[in-house]
DNA sequence: TAGATTGTTAATCGATTAACAATC
DNA sequence: TAGATTGTTAATCGATTAACAATC
């Protein structure tokens, strides 16, 4: 059932279903269909039976899938019927609204510590949480076994704060400094950066 | 040589190769080739050069590229030699961040409108900014032009407000509530959803 | 000139879609 | 049963890569 080697780009759709699928469930829906789902998402019906084709048989000829049944298969495929521990790096404007946000935990992840560099912040309380001083970071990281960060510095040190998280045993990064970082490919990295959607969307407009 | 149709998966990486590019400015090079660029960005070299000759010759044989006139001509294409408007609507913890960063404008974009539905909020200055009511928005979004909106509201209201700003003739919107929306095809839409590349990564995780 | 790197072509690779038998 | 929808196959479509002549 788990095939060997799943395409990445469907990977990268599984939580779009899920994230649909939830929806629904809070809207008091029980069952849908490749087609509903598709629409929603602006997907094609086959492609979404094909991707989900990749990990078993989820779904029932005629009446389509249980959204109950078919949103824990997609949680533990992503594998976040349990919750991640998060260390967050970085802890300026953006940073803050990122350890404020709510809508991580419900969806598997869940930040449990705050670094910064910036001796006026360390010892801040942000929430439950206390600003660590970054010079502990790898050695906090690695005791509290956390394998998953976000990075909320300036472009300019990205590169190395990601260093030092892949050696305290981070082994997926999400990445909010403009710029790209070199990894060993035994780790993920993944990107957010507005202005790259903005500009996408711009070249198409008069 | 604004050939007819680009695909849509080149456009998005036009913004990657501009920003690295201005990366490259501030540490002072001024000449680069699809090779650099590519070990930076993670792509391979013959894919820049097949995607930079979509939209004409920059470079040159046996030396690469300029970096400066690159640049240029990739803010050309993606049009933001000159500054877009952009509203926010929705002014929470995110919108507040958003609000705040300072990484839009030299890049194309400038915020000049937050509107929020919230009295509380109402009328409170952000930066050089008042927020405003958001039934006033479609009129005031619409006598001034604006065509890029940011939207920072709950996901419960995503759908409803985007049909408002397209109505007020926004035609391109980033989308930071974790929901997909449906838009008339003649707009843009791009999507911010942390939890989305989480999932993605941690999908790897042992 | 010799070395380097572009722009482009053709070949390869991979992803999406259409279609349908199976079956609820 | 008749209608609906899955899971899967084969066909199509599109994107990436390898290779190289052109040329700076």
């Amino acid at each position: 059932m788990p095939a060997s080697s799943v395409p990445d780009i469907v990977v990268g759709r599984l939580p779009l279903y899920l994230r649909a699928l939830s929806q629904m469930t809070t809207e008091g829906k029980e069952v849908t269909s490749s087609q509903e789902l598709g629409e929603r998402l602006g997907i094609s019906s086959a492609q979404i039976r094909k991707d989900l084709s990749q990990f078993g048989e989820f779904g029932k000829q005629g009446t389509g899938y249980a959204i109950p049944f078919l949103a824990d298969q997609l949680r533990r495929i992503l594998r976040v019927k349990s919750i991640w521990d998060v260390a967050l790096v970085g802890v300026g404007d953006l940073g803050r609204a990122v350890a404020h946000y709510a809508g991580f935990v419900d969806r598997g992840y869940r930040i449990v510590a705050l670094y910064d560099n910036d001796p006026r912040k360390i010892g801040e309380q942000i929430g439950s949480f206390t600003i660590m001083d970054s010079a502990t970071m790898v050695s906090n990281i690695r005791s509290r076994e956390i394998h998953v960060a976000m990075l909320a510095v300036p472009a300019s040190d990205a590169q190395q704060v990601s260093a030092r998280l892949i050696e305290a045993g981070v082994r997926a990064i999400l990445c909010y400094a403009p710029t790209s970082i070199v990894v060993p490919d035994t780790v993920h990295v993944q990107y957010i950066d507005p202005v790259l959607h903005l500009q996408r969307m711009t070249y198409y407009l008069g």
